[in-house]
DNA sequence: GCAAAAGTGTTTATGATACACCCATGC
DNA sequence: GCATGGGTGTATCATAAACACTTTTGC
């Protein structure tokens, strides 16, 4: 036991993972499909690959069967980041991934144990480089498309509404979306992903133009394989490259 | 005493304070004035008011007689960014500002004492509108400007850091400046407190010409007073309107 | 009349947007 | 041969940047 003599509240990391899944998505079993008839064809122009997020099942109460982010208790020795990343692996197997600190959630009464007070992190797994799906223990972690999420625990929803808003605006002056992508990528993922997250078609000619005017995005001699058409360049980017420029007051900017 | 069955950390707030002095500030018993000779002057195109932080000095160990952060610790029942407004209020009799979250520090060994998990605000007051070197305890709490800051406690020279950082990026996005000027006001203070917060010229027909074509900004049939020179024309900034602009996903860009 | 700051337009350069067709490949 | 996505350039528009002189006022 351990005793204070003014009361302390618990304080806990949580972390809101994104990834791109690239394979097609088992169709969950829709609970509440909103008007399917109003609805009826996703946008054929827009590529269903689709932004994620890593979502665990709780076992315990409060909220027991209920989906919520991965988090957990800071011990009394470690960095916040440290211990959302600890947590992360502990809950899911998830390792090796970018995070940002997104901000401290603590309203009296979000936990109903006792005051309970979140740093959130933002976190994002690239799924091509590090797939998780083996060490992540299925039964209770599971990959969502945020367009079919459940309902979640605690005020998690809040947090991963506030960590998208941050995704966002991240994603305009932070070359972040190659947190996402595999090391060899192809010009049109990087494109379906920045219309992902931003929730908005991209010129194609404009975006390229872009995205190469920056100088940091290499072609190799190399091209994606199987698929059933012309295959497209890979590229990679220049972290190296950006990691100076940046130093020097450079702003990534799409 | 309180009793818990896991260790819990202790959890603060803390308050970046920033304001804009217009009288000028008395010269301080300069400590380490660096090579005078060399920088003999203050560029006399740069208005010379300040961007300042509010400090306090801490009468209890540890770092007893230092400056300090205003903040203090959270109550179990109080939400984090009320719990960062009555310290400010308790401490340095100031209220009635702008506040956002900076976000959470919590190194393990920042405070000797114990574990502490700090919330750090960012706040802007404005002198003009709500004076407060009355209220305020003159003895143990101070502004300094930004390049005569003491030696602070703690971690908050980090702290502050942070929250200039962020300060500077928020200028550019959002039309916080206004938080730090009175109800009315001329271009030319709208120009230098940019120019104080972005450390940097900026050019007086092309800032004017922006600031204008927000259609924000709107002249008032007054003039300044009391100045050795022509009189400037006062401005109001139209909240209301932006704040109307603004839910419709208009951007603020300076 | 002079010092000090207010106020005012135009030109140029740069970046953003809009837009449509042919090409390579697998089946 | 056809379906599928890969790849490419130009013209227009909007925004940003550079730049210097006259006006008003207090002293």
């Amino acid at each position: 036991m351990f005793t204070y003599r003014y009361p302390h509240p618990a304080v806990t990391v949580d972390c809101v993972v994104f990834g791109l899944d690239d394979a097609p998505r088992p169709v969950p079993a829709d609970a509440d499909r909103r008007d399917a008839a109003a609805e009826p064809r996703r946008d054929p122009a827009v590529d269903t690959r689709d932004l994620t997020v890593l979502l665990i099942q709780r076992d315990l109460d409060p909220y027991a069967g209920a989906w919520a982010l991965p988090g957990g208790f800071v011990q009394m020795d470690e960095e916040l980041e440290a211990a959302a990343l600890r947590e992360l692996e502990e809950e899911t197997g998830v390792r090796d991934l970018y995070v940002e600190q997104l901000g401290a959630f603590g309203t009296p009464g979000r936990d109903p144990r006792e005051r309970v007070i979140t740093i959130a992190y933002l976190a994002i797994v690239n799924l091509f480089d590090h797939p998780v799906t083996a060490a992540t223990d299925a039964r209770n972690a599971g990959w969502f498309a945020l367009d079919e999420l459940p309902r979640l625990a605690f005020d998690h929803e809040q947090i991963l509404e506030a960590a998208l808003e941050r995704l966002r605006t991240n994603v305009r002056k932070e070359p972040v979306v190659f947190e996402f992508l595999p090391e060899k990528f192809t010009l049109r993922q990087v494109q379906s992903l920045y219309e992902a997250i931003l929730g908005e078609p991209l010129d194609k000619r404009n975006f390229r133009k872009k995205l190469q005017a920056t100088g940091l995005i290499v072609p190799l001699d190399e091209v994606e394989m199987d698929v059933a058409h012309r295959a497209a360049q890979l590229h990679r980017f220049d972290r190296e490259r950006y990691e100076a420029l940046h130093a020097d007051g450079y702003r990534w900017n799409a």
